[in-house]
DNA sequence: ATGGCGAATGCAATTCGA
């Protein structure tokens, strides 16, 4: 079984190298963060032509998270409220950044993680109030017996400086300050495990290149979208790659797929 | 230190992303 993970910065803008990766890549689940748009516009038949089922939970111009599938997700939960119920996890679900649905045993948590803007600004603190709101979430889950599952997505945040092209200033730098790496690995002591990291310690890939500075053509990125495994999973785990190819064709997301294989 | 680019909205210029 293949899942992959991957920004698309407008599923509208994106959709034909959404369908000529598809294509190539022949995935069983696809999550994907920015779709930018509300769902009664989400180009769902053209992915049905392709035979892929869509799950989708979008708004008007930001945000959105979608998952496509070969089969259908046998649950569903969009957003928090499903498990934390009404109250903050409301308020947090008026942006939609998580889907999740189990597929034939194997469940999928789809997120997209709030930028943040500047430290100490008023989206920082809302990203790590976000985050707050997360480990609840996760810990709802394994309450209720789900003890393995694979959290994906767009994080925003490059938890270690080999996940950098650059890590100089990286202290007040938005993704990579240490308050932001704390709230993450916060959610890594759940129990999960980076499998990208798990078969490549290399500093140099990266999954985001900025549109400006040339970022991409000097390939300073970002590593700030993973898969998360918790052990159960990760026993399972035949390789984790990113694909950088999508990055190089024209007028492209800014993010790139990244792509977990694991034993069927 | 700043802005660079790209998408959405909506039709010009602004907001947002990372």
């Amino acid at each position: 079984m293949k899942i992959a993970t991957w920004n698309v910065n407008s599923i509208r803008s994106r959709l034909t190298h959404l369908q000529a990766w598809l294509t190539d890549n022949t995935v069983d689940v696809l999550c994907l963060q920015e779709t930018k748009v509300v769902d009664a516009d989400f180009p769902r038949q053209a992915l049905e032509e392709m035979g892929y089922i869509c799950t989708f939970s979008g708004q008007k111009s930001y945000n959105g998270v979608a998952i496509l599938t070969r089969q259908p997700l046998e649950n569903v939960w969009i957003g928090f409220t499903p498990l934390l119920g009404p109250g903050p996890a409301a308020t947090f679900d008026e942006q939609k950044r998580v889907i999740a649905g189990i597929y034939q045993g194997v469940m999928v948590i789809n997120l997209y993680v709030p930028n943040g803007s500047a430290i100490g600004s008023e989206k920082y603190d809302y990203k790590l109030a976000w985050f707050g709101q997360l480990k609840q979430y996760l810990q709802a889950f394994q309450a209720q017996g789900y003890s393995d599952f694979c959290l994906c997505g767009d994080f925003n945040i490059a938890l270690e400086d080999r996940d950098i092209y650059d890590p100089k200033g990286k202290e007040t730098h938005i993704m990579a300050s240490p308050v932001e790496r704390q709230a993450l690995q916060g959610i890594l002591d759940l129990g999960l495990q980076d499998v990208f990291r798990h078969f490549n310690s290399e500093p140099g890939h990266f999954s985001w290149w900025d549109y400006r500075t040339g970022g991409f053509q000097r390939n300073r990125g970002w590593r700030i979208d993973h898969i998360y495994l918790t052990p159960g999973l990760l026993a399972q785990a035949k390789s984790c790659l990113i694909d950088k190819a999508p990055r190089a064709w024209e007028k492209p997301s800014d993010h790139t797929p990244v792509v977990l294989e694991l034993e069927d």
